[in-house]
RNA sequence: GGUGCUAUCGCCAAGUGGUAAGGCCGCAGCCUGCAAAGCUGCUAUCCCCAGUUCAAAUCUGGGUGGCACCUCCA
C-alpha cells in the first residue's frame, strides 16, 4: 500500500509501526452546526481509506473526534438561548444521521472534547514542568514555539520577521506572535471548566493531540499513531501546533504519515454560509440519495480541490446507475464470497493512494463485460458467480450497491404514485400484448409524465426515476 | 508579500520517461413494434517557449493562467 504524506510531500509505502495494526486518527467536527459538503467529502475520504486499509488486512483502529467546547459553540448557544449540551448533543446527532446517509461507517472510538478535559490539564502540566509553555498574568496558557526547535517543519513553513512585527495581536501577554493558546483563562464565570491553572476552557489544538494521547497512541514507539488525517486546512496551523504539543510533551513524535484532503468549492466558488442551500449535506440529501452523494464526492483524487455542481453529480450518477443496473438483471441470485482477478485490480488500485479514478475505470470495464456477456444467449453460470462476488467485493470496499436495485431507481417517488405507475404499466402491457401499440406507447407517455421512464426486459416491464 | 498546489478531448478525470484509461455528452450501427436499457464502432498528442534524452503529457529552466494556505475553517 502507498500513501502520500503531506509532511515530507511524496507517495510512500505505507509501513505500519507495529505489524498488521493501523492506527487512524482524523480532525472530525466542531458540533456548532449542520455539516456542509467539505465535511462530507473529509468523512468519506477517510471512511474509503478505513476500508482499504481494512481490504489489506490491516487490523484498523480508528478515531474521529467531536470538538464540542469551543468559542463558536458558545457564542451560537448563547445566541439561541439553548445550553452547550442542548445544541452540542443535537448536532453531533445531526452528523451522525448525515454521515450515514452517505455510507460513511462510525469509527471505533469517538472521543469528545468535553470527555477529555483530563488529558488535556495532564499535557499542559506537562508542557509548563517542561518550559514548552508559560502563564501570563491574565491566567491564560500559551504554548512557547520558540521552544520548539521543530516548530514549523510539518507544514514546512517559514517564520517571517516581517509578517511577525506586522502582525497585530490579540493578546499583549505572548512571548512570540506565533505563541497558540493552550488554555484560555475565563473570568466572567460565564461557560468554563476548573483546573491548576485557574477556571477557563481548553484551545482547540490541544484537544487532538490530548486524545490521541489518551484513546490511541502507542506509548513506547517513535510515533504516537500511524495516520492522522484532515482537511487540508487544518495542516497549518491545527495540526503543525499539534505536532508540536505532542512532540514537547510525550516521548514521540504524533503520526508517522498525515493525509489531507482537498477542498471542496461549489461551482466554482469557495464555499461560504452566503451561498445557500446546497452548503449542507442534509439540504443536498433531498435532491439527491446518499450514495450518489457518496459517489459522486469519492470520484476524483482525494487530494485535488472537488468542484461541486449539478451537471457532475448528474454524470457522476449515470455512471452508477449503471452499476445498478447490472445488479438488477442479477437480482435474486445467491451471492458466495469469491476471489476473482477483478478484486485483486481493483485492490490494488485504492491501494495506491486511493486511485478512485483508475478504481472506477476497472468498474465500468466489469460492469460492460459482464452486460457484453450476459446479452449473449447462454447460461452464464461463472460469469455471474463471479460477478455477483465482485459487486458484494465493490459494496464492502467502496460503499456502493447496498441498496435493493429496483428500491435505487425509485428514490423520491412515494407509495401512492408507484401504484399509480405499477397499474398504467400493466395496462400497457396489456395493449402491448393485443398489438394496440397507439395506446401502449400513449400508456407510456402518462408514466413518463411522473417522470418515470420504461425498460421492456425479457423478465418484464421495469422503471426507473429519470 | 511568503509558502505550496495545479494546467490532459465540449464537460468530469486517470496516467509521473517508451509512444494518451474511464465516465458524461455527441454521431453511426446492432437489438426493440417503436423506445428505454444493453452492446459495438468513432472523437484529444496532453497551456506556451527552451532544454535534457534514442525516447517527455510525464524530467529541468523560463513564461502565462487557475487555485489554496498564511494562526476561525473539513
Amino acid at each position: 500500500m502507498y500513501i502520500f504524506d503531506s509532511h515530507q510531500k511524496k507517495k510512500l509505502p505505507f509501513t505500519p509501526l507495529q505489524k498488521g495494526k493501523v492506527k487512524l486518527y482524523v480532525c472530525g467536527p466542531t458540533v456548532y452546526d449542520n455539516a456542509h459538503l467539505g465535511h462530507a467529502k473529509s468523512s468519506l475520504v477517510f471512511d474509503l481509506l478505513r476500508r482499504v486499509l481494512v481490504a489489506n488486512g490491516y487490523d484498523v483502529t480508528y478515531a474521529r473526534n467531536i470538538t464540542d467546547i469551543d468559542d463558536k459553540i458558545i457564542n451560537k448557544a448563547k445566541e439561541s438561548g439553548k445550553t452547550i449540551k442542548e445544541l452540542t448533543d443535537f448536532y453531533t446527532e445531526a452528523f451522525h444521521k448525515d454521515m450515514q446517509a452517505i455510507g460513511v461507517q462510525k469509527p471505533d472510538i469517538e472521543p469528545k472534547a468535553t470527555q477529555s478535559l483530563e488529558a488535556m490539564q495532564q499535557m499542559i502540566q506537562k508542557l509548563l514542568d517542561n518550559n514548552h509553555a508559560y502563564q501570563t498574568p491574565s491566567g491564560d496558557v500559551y504554548f512557547d514555539t520558540q521552544s520548539d526547535s521543530e516548530y514549523l517543519t510539518l507544514s514546512n513553513r517559514v517564520q517571517n520577521e516581517e509578517e511577525k512585527q506586522n502582525r497585530v495581536e490579540s493578546s499583549q501577554e505572548k512571548k512570540n506572535s506565533a505563541d497558540f493558546a493552550l488554555w484560555k483563562s475565563v473570568q466572567d464565570g460565564t461557560i468554563s471548566f476548573d483546573s491548576p491553572f485557574g477556571k477557563g476552557r481548553p484551545g482547540w489544538h490541544l484537544e487532538c493531540s490530548a486524545m490521541i494521547e489518551k484513546h490511541l497512541a502507542y506509548d513506547d514507539l517513535e510515533y504516537a499513531i500511524d495516520i492522522h488525517g484532515g482537511g487540508a486546512d487544518l495542516l497549518f496551523p491545527h495540526h503543525e501546533n499539534e505536532a508540536a504539543q505532542t512532540r514537547c510533551s510525550t516521548n514521540h513524535q504524533l503520526a508517522k504519515y498525515w493525509i489531507h484532503n482537498g477542498f471542496v468549492n461549489i461551482d466554482g466558488e469557495k464555499m461560504s454560509k452566503s451561498l445557500g442551500n446546497s452548503f449542507f449535506l442534509k439540504d443536498a440529501l433531498k435532491e439527491y440519495q446518499g450514495e450518489v452523494l457518496r459517489f459522486y464526492l469519492l470520484s476524483t483524487h482525494y487530494r485535488s480541490d472537488f468542484n461541486f455542481n449539478t451537471q457532475d453529480l448528474e454524470s457522476a450518477k449515470k455512471r452508477l446507475d449503471k452499476l445498478y443496473r447490472l445488479k438488477k438483471r442479477l437480482f435474486g441470485l445467491e451471492v458466495k464470497e469469491e476471489q476473482t482477478p477483478f478484486q485483486t485490480k481493483l485492490l490494488e488500485a485504492l491501494s495506491d493512494d486511493l486511485n478512485v479514478s483508475f478504481a472506477f475505470a476497472l468498474i465500468d470495464e466489469m460492469v460492460t463485460n459482464a452486460n457484453e456477456i450476459l446479452d449473449t444467449k447462454g447460461k452464464h453460470k461463472e460469469l455471474k458467480r463471479q460477478t455477483l462476488a465482485n459487486l458484494a467485493y465493490i459494496e464492502k470496499v467502496l460503499g456502493f450497491g447496498q441498496q435493493n436495485p429496483f428500491e435505487y431507481f425509485q428514490f423520491g417517488i412515494d407509495e401512492t404514485t408507484k401504484e399509480k405507475i405499477n397499474t398504467l404499466i400493466e395496462q400497457r402491457t396489456q395493449a402491448k400484448k393485443a398489438k394496440d401499440f397507439a395506446l401502449s406507447d400513449k400508456l407510456r407517455d402518462e408514466i413518463l409524465a411522473y417522470g418515470v421512464q420504461l425498460m421492456d426486459t425479457p423478465s418484464g416491464t421495469f422503471w426507473e426515476k429519470v
